[in-house]
DNA sequence: AGAAAAATTGCAACTTTTTGCGGTTTTTGG
DNA sequence: CCAAAAACCGCAAAAAGTTGCAATTTTTCT
């Protein structure tokens, strides 16, 4: 069998199952796991699928949606930094949805190995790609407005949790109502985060600091650090601080 | 033998086999290999074969995998349309997560008020796009090949449902040996899923089927329907329709 | 027709590619 | 931490490809 032609059947089987395994693959053409494995490596640099320990999967399987412009994004990118500078091996991160803590999950080192718990389908997706951290879904309905369960189930599985630290992000804040938010079932998901968590941060742009939404999540008391894009010393950030709040 | 002759000879082989090896026809011929390594050089510049080490490939061949990506495409839209048709207002889906499936989700008519409960992530998220369906999420530890929730709380949670009709993409299935698939975890959640289902559907492109991987989901005679691109009466579907399985 | 020119073919020496194997290192999962 | 599986590395043998060349056949031109 010439090379190519193991090549394509190789890549026949990986489009059919998602995923091969070397070994299985090495049976079923005859050949040594090592040329196997040189195949799939060549199948890898050309772009064609994913090398794995131990096999290969699809390509197309695992790019679904891939978004790019966020806005913001540079701000964000910056928070996002801060943000991981927090996170270290073996910590159990409790995660939000929004789009700063996403830009955050597709930034973390690939050496950390953390477990990240959340309820959100975009995060748990970029949490998911990482190679060496757990992901784990809580889940429940999912809130078609923030794509992130919300309900009573979702909610005890939340107390039953003690995470070390909770990285959330919000939609308003002020130095006079704390956090707040404007959808029900999400507020209640987020305070019941913040209780599960030792730390507490939050992820926020400064555009968003010094505004008021309609339900109020928790004062300013009840978080320890918060992240903007802006440095630490900047005035505005400086009733934050006068609260108590760890400006980073 | 005439040069023109040996190069008609050795295209027919070509298109015959897909496939041909220098001293294959070097013996055939009764010439040397270096006469045809020239005479596939010259075919490979006009265009009529592709050379590669060792021999050459047939054009189509070649061409067959490249393409095959938007050849399964189509496929999967047929099959999509089809477990469409299964669907009614109201009723509680229990969804797996394949590519099959998805492309079946993203094809939904907007009209349809349906509760889709899925361990999915990419088909949480395309079902949440959908106006008038809820979505439920079984949460657990997310497997990273696959993108479900897999584990105990995934498994107890699927195990208290019990939903109107499963809808199931699958790895490999043949007469013998029902359904199978080569991830441990996965499997545990798709037999749950079966069982937590009145009707149990399976949708798989034609080519998964009479193949065999390595653990066992179920055997035929658990599931309903099953929905492939081919036509219900095509002759590769006759002996699933004999072991009691509707065709779609 | 017949000789020169051009093309074809096989051969031999040499280079490159491919492949399997043994030994070592890395990764994985308990 | 440990044992098993997988990956990696280097090597050597086999297979395929390349090149130059000489022998032969085919074509061309007078």
């Amino acid at each position: 069998m010439l090379k190519k032609e193991r090549q394509a059947y190789i890549l026949r089987q990986v489009s059919l199952h998602n995923s091969v395994l070397s070994a299985d693959l090495s049976g079923e053409i005859q050949v040594s796991e090592d040329t196997i494995r040189r195949d799939l490596n060549e199948l890898a640099e050309e772009g064609k699928v994913i090398k794995v320990h131990g096999g290969a999967l699809s390509k197309s399987f695992n790019s679904f949606y891939l978004r790019s412009d966020v806005f913001h994004g540079e701000q964000k990118k910056i928070i996002g930094q801060k943000a991981i500078s927090l996170l270290k091996d073996g910590m159990f991160v409790l995660s939000g949805g929004g789009t700063t803590v996403i830009e955050m999950a597709r930034m973390l080192p690939e050496t950390l190995q953390a477990t990240f718990l959340t309820g959100s389908i975009p995060a748990a997706y970029e949490y998911a790609q990482h190679p060496n951290s757990d992901v784990i879904f809580i889940g429940d309905k999912i809130s078609k407005k923030s794509q992130i369960a919300v309900g009573g189930e979702a909610i005890s599985k939340i107390k039953s949790i003690k995470a070390d630290i909770c990285i959330m992000g919000i939609n308003a804040m002020d130095v006079e109502n704390g956090i707040t938010d404007n959808d029900w079932d999400v507020v209640i998901v987020k305070k019941a985060m913040l209780e599960a968590s030792n730390l507490k941060v939050v992820l926020s742009i400064s555009e968003k600091l010094n505004s008021v939404q309609r339900i109020k999540i928790c004062g300013l008391n009840q978080i320890d650090i918060l992240i903007t894009e802006l440095d630490k010393d900047d005035p505005i950030l400086a009733p934050y601080r006068n609260s108590g709040i760890t400006i980073l």
